[in-house]
RNA sequence: ACCUCAAGACAUA
């Protein structure tokens, strides 16, 4: 069985999910950490409904099936499942309470997690990362700052992490430098670093001096070409990539769109395997300055008739697109549904994108379908 | 032999 499963979680590893599943089929023992892998490699695939059905069907559970089952929810972005995970589950290790920090790290629900972050039983390097980067993703950088200074405990990965997302590149790759064993995490975030900067070459070789890949380095290779003009480059190394997840495929996109490549960027999308808000966001904000604004209605419909949360990026995207072709009505009705219907706070951008859009059909902030509050926020 | 930290969309002239 160990032996059968270890190769299992290496097609998986490197992309070959059917052969995974072919072998999963197969053998004649089956163990839990064998369903353990096949839940997880579902769950990197994007593919939720899987995993769900394979923790379903496995015969026992111990907690890593639980953590892995949380963070497949987690990745996905169905942060309520994954809290429904996390109550469900007879114990938490460090591991669940790391796994749910990240997951409102990454939507950017900083109160809940900090709330988690006070809450746990104790906090390890990975915990300290995690709350940096929310802090630091919500553009906090004091208070990412203040938590990175008073860790109780430091190591160099936390050094590293927490001068990249302060901007410190030269310093990082000091702490890089001098880290006696990097693990892949570590070569990722200096990649990115580099990356940001626009240092294509040293990213490159990073890149290319890191002992394993995974999607994320890959990806992260992807977006460094993508974002910096190389989109043949960035092509070449999407068909290269072993493994390609919804990141990768928004990535690429996002690289043609960047590039003013229209038609690849609808050829490629209509191809993806899974899409999520942010892919669909990206289709919108293609046709939204363009003189097609209503093709970025139509994708913002069909996001939302395939059951996805808009996103603020989004909303603003479609109120945009409704503001060049002088569609006020739906404008409006995308701004009031952020928090009649969605649960978000309208930004100032969503304010004056609204305030513009009146001012343009020649409304005045008074036209009818805002309250008081709403109406002196706009004038 | 299996789980958590690293990768993707966004505004203004």
């Amino acid at each position: 069985v160990v032996s059968f499963t270890a190769m299992l979680g290496a097609y998986a590893h490197h992309g070959h999910l059917d052969a995974s599943m072919a072998l999963f089929n197969t053998m004649p023992e089956r163990n839990v950490v064998t369903w353990n892998t096949m839940l997880v490699a579902h769950g990197q695939s994007d593919d939720v409904d899987a995993a769900k059905s394979t923790f379903e069907s496995m015969p026992e559970w111990n907690l890593v099936s639980w953590n892995a089952m949380l963070q497949a929810y987690a990745e996905n972005g169905y942060l309520d499942a994954a809290h429904a995970t996390f109550t469900a589950m007879p114990v938490h290790s460090i591991v669940s309470w790391n796994a749910m920090l990240g997951a409102y790290a990454h939507s950017g629900c900083l109160d809940a997690a900090i709330y988690t972050f006070t809450a746990m039983p104790c906090r390890d390097t990975i915990s300290y990362n995690a709350m940096i980067a929310a802090y630091a993703n919500e553009a906090h950088i004091q208070e990412a700052r203040r938590i990175f200074n008073c860790m109780d405990e430091r190591n160099l990965v936390t050094w590293l992490h927490g001068y990249v997302h302060i901007g410190c590149i030269e310093k990082a790759k000091g702490i890089f430098d001098d880290m006696p064993s990097r693990n892949i995490v570590a070569w990722t975030e200096m990649l990115r670093a580099y990356s940001e900067e626009g240092h294509l070459g040293a990213a490159k070789g990073i890149f290319d001096a890191m002992p394993q890949h995974n999607v994320v380095s890959w990806t992260a290779m992807l977006h460094t070409y993508a974002s910096n003009g190389h989109i043949n480059k960035a092509k070449t190394l999407f068909d290269q990539m072993p493994q390609r997840n919804t990141v990768s495929w928004t990535t690429l996109l996002q690289g043609y769109a960047q590039n003013g490549h229209v038609r690849e960027a609808v050829t490629l999308f209509w191809r993806m395997p899974e899409m999520d808000v942010l892919s669909w966001t990206t289709m919108v904000t293609i046709f939204a300055h363009s003189g097609c604004g209503w093709i970025a209605v139509e994708f913002f419909r069909m996001m939302l008739l395939d059951g996805l949360k808009p996103s603020g990026v989004s909303i603003l995207g479609v109120m945009v697109a409704c503001k060049h072709v002088g569609l006020v009505r739906e404008g409006c009705g995308y701004f009031l549904g952020m928090s009649d219907d969605h649960g978000l706070v309208p930004h100032e951008e969503h304010y004056s994108c609204l305030v513009e859009m009146l001012d343009r059909a020649g409304k005045s902030p008074s036209y009818g379908l805002f309250d008081e509050a709403a109406t002196s926020k706009i004038s």
